[in-house]
DNA sequence: TTGTACGCGTTATCAA
DNA sequence: TTGATAACGCGTACAA
């Protein structure tokens, strides 16, 4: 193990020295950074993150918590998407990341949560999806103990940052497209989020909205994301219905594959733009985001709150789409 | 940030005695245990485990290297699942983890590589699908620097151990299953997976091993996992065979989407078992695997190499079945 | 411009 | 049975 003692020996100079050199003080001569330089080069050295972090006043250490309790497979697209990102962006700062399933803290206090994040050295988190079950993830924030920002959750204060799709025009539009584009619209058929959720609140909200502008009756049901629930609701709702506007993709997938058994058609929407889409030929709209770019963005927003910054609300882009097969087959 | 010092503090004794009683020493009187815990209960304090993995002479972290440079956004239920499938061990044996994406790596000569992983104080690795191209990351097996647990690579040594299923066995079966189910059986297109991987060349054997039993005329393509690619091979070759096989679920509903398009049928099998196979109403035969468990499995594997173990190879089970729509939705 | 000495939180050794 | 003290590898005032 090469540590800087030896990097310091072969170079000839002290440890602080070699210090410096790594982390570019000025006040070094360029004879000296020559030197240690060569030495880190020859032997191969690398600094312990360990005991960087160990030893820094300022440590920079982030947790992501990802969420894997949705009730299908298929959300996994989305949250290896949001890992991806954000180690790219971990690569980029040089700041280290760990990630946590969040179903790990289920029995934990606040206080213990936190505990163990401070002894891990972890003083920044991005939440994703954060459910407002999570009351120890709720209280964190609002400790401000910790620099977070939040992934598709609309909470922002001096250390928090928010990132998030505008998920109130997101549905509304969507939404809007798909009873425009039918002809019959006399009652129609929401399958929310979870309960109490706030994208779910939010989503809704717009439905509400379009419901008073076209005046239609509308049924509202929660799917919590699940697919097999969604079908359900299909099953008890889908005769009375004309068209079944979905919180997610998956709950859409799972209203067109019942509609199917049911042997009846009705005009369905998603949300998200997951690849799956693509495989149920069913062309439906929905809104598309880019899960990538959004856990990129909430790094940097992160790096922003680390800089000094205050927590803000970002919004990213959204786009209609159909999804078909040869969109999400890759070459 | 509660520390060692806080607690003997509050206890009344030395810091050394917290750590004696923290890491179970025989020799600690009742009494000041006792002491000790109630200490550490109220103020909550947990330690802090890059001090005493820096600290401790015999450190346990585990990188976690998961391959994402598959062709498709679908291997993200694989991947995923083998995370969760660790993370689940490292709560129960207490031991960190680390995750990177081997992307990461691509640029690396092995030295660095090793260096890096030191840096972090990383001495054991699992790792998941390694291909052979990757050079750096073999040599570092060779090199036995690292404790390491191959996920569906078959090699092992004192310190690397192996866990996957038979491939050519299930390869064998699967294929030999869907033969039987059709009747007519002259020629015969195989997709195999990347030209040179270890899984590859034994899942090929065991269609040549068909090849001598039922006299067919093979075509082998290379697929490279990718679904696209698969489309492309079956376009060319479709029309002029029986029946398709293929090394993964993904290039499997890449050749049935390509079959529709021609407006043909031929009997299709997969390999994996992946949810997708679920939505493709196609009721394909494919060889179903619990990636979670394989993981547990490698997991458990490293801890016996810790443990003093010598490096093996693991044998898991595997399934032939069909996966249907209601087969892979979740209550 | 360079080096000395101390601290970060922990474990391990040895003396008491 | 307990407590000082030296590591672990690094950053950083402060002194030289």
């Amino acid at each position: 193990m090469i540590s800087i003692n030896d990097v310091a020996k072969k170079a000839g100079v002290a440890k602080s020295t070699v210090s410096k050199v790594l982390n570019n003080y000025q006040l070094v001569s360029e004879e000296t950074r020559a030197k240690v330089e060569k030495a880190v080069e020859e032997l191969g050295y690398v600094p312990n993150t360990l005991a960087v972090s160990l030893s820094k006043k300022t440590f920079n250490r982030i947790g992501l918590i990802v969420d894997i309790r949705h009730n299908s497979q298929f959300i996994d697209e989305i949250d290896m998407k949001y890992l991806i990102g954000a180690y790219e962006k971990s690569k980029e700062y040089q700041i280290d990341v760990v990630t946590f399933f969040s179903s790990q803290f289920d029995d934990m206090s606040s206080e213990q949560l936190s505990a163990y994040l401070k002894s891990q050295r972890i003083n920044c988190l991005i939440i994703y999806n954060l459910s407002s079950e999570n009351r120890n993830l709720h209280e964190i924030i609002e400790n401000k103990e910790f620099y977070c920002v939040l992934v598709d959750s609309p909470i922002f204060n001096e250390k928090t940052s928010s990132v998030s799709i505008d998920h109130y025009m997101a549905q509304y539009d969507v939404a809007r497209l798909t009873i425009e584009e039918s002809n019959i619209r006399d009652k129609i058929l929401y399958i929310a989020g979870g309960r109490g959720g706030y994208i779910t609140t939010q989503r809704l909200e717009a439905v509400r909205k379009l419901q008073k502008e076209y005046q239609f009756e509308l049924i509202v049901e929660y799917g919590n994301f699940n697919e097999y629930k969604a079908r359900e609701i299909v099953f008890q709702w889908g005769r009375e219905v004309n068209i079944i506007i979905c919180a997610s993709d998956l709950m859409a997938i799972g209203a067109v594959y019942a509609l199917t058994d049911m042997d009846i058609f009705r005009p369905v929407c998603g949300f998200d733009g997951i690849s799956l889409m693509g495989y149920t030929k069913a062309g439906m709209n929905t809104v598309k985001q880019d899960f990538v770019q959004k856990s990129k963005q909430a790094f940097d927003e992160l790096k922003k709150l680390l800089d000094g910054g205050k927590g803000c609300h970002i919004e990213m882009p959204y786009e209609l789409t159909k999804l078909g097969y040869m969109d999400v087959i890759q070459k």
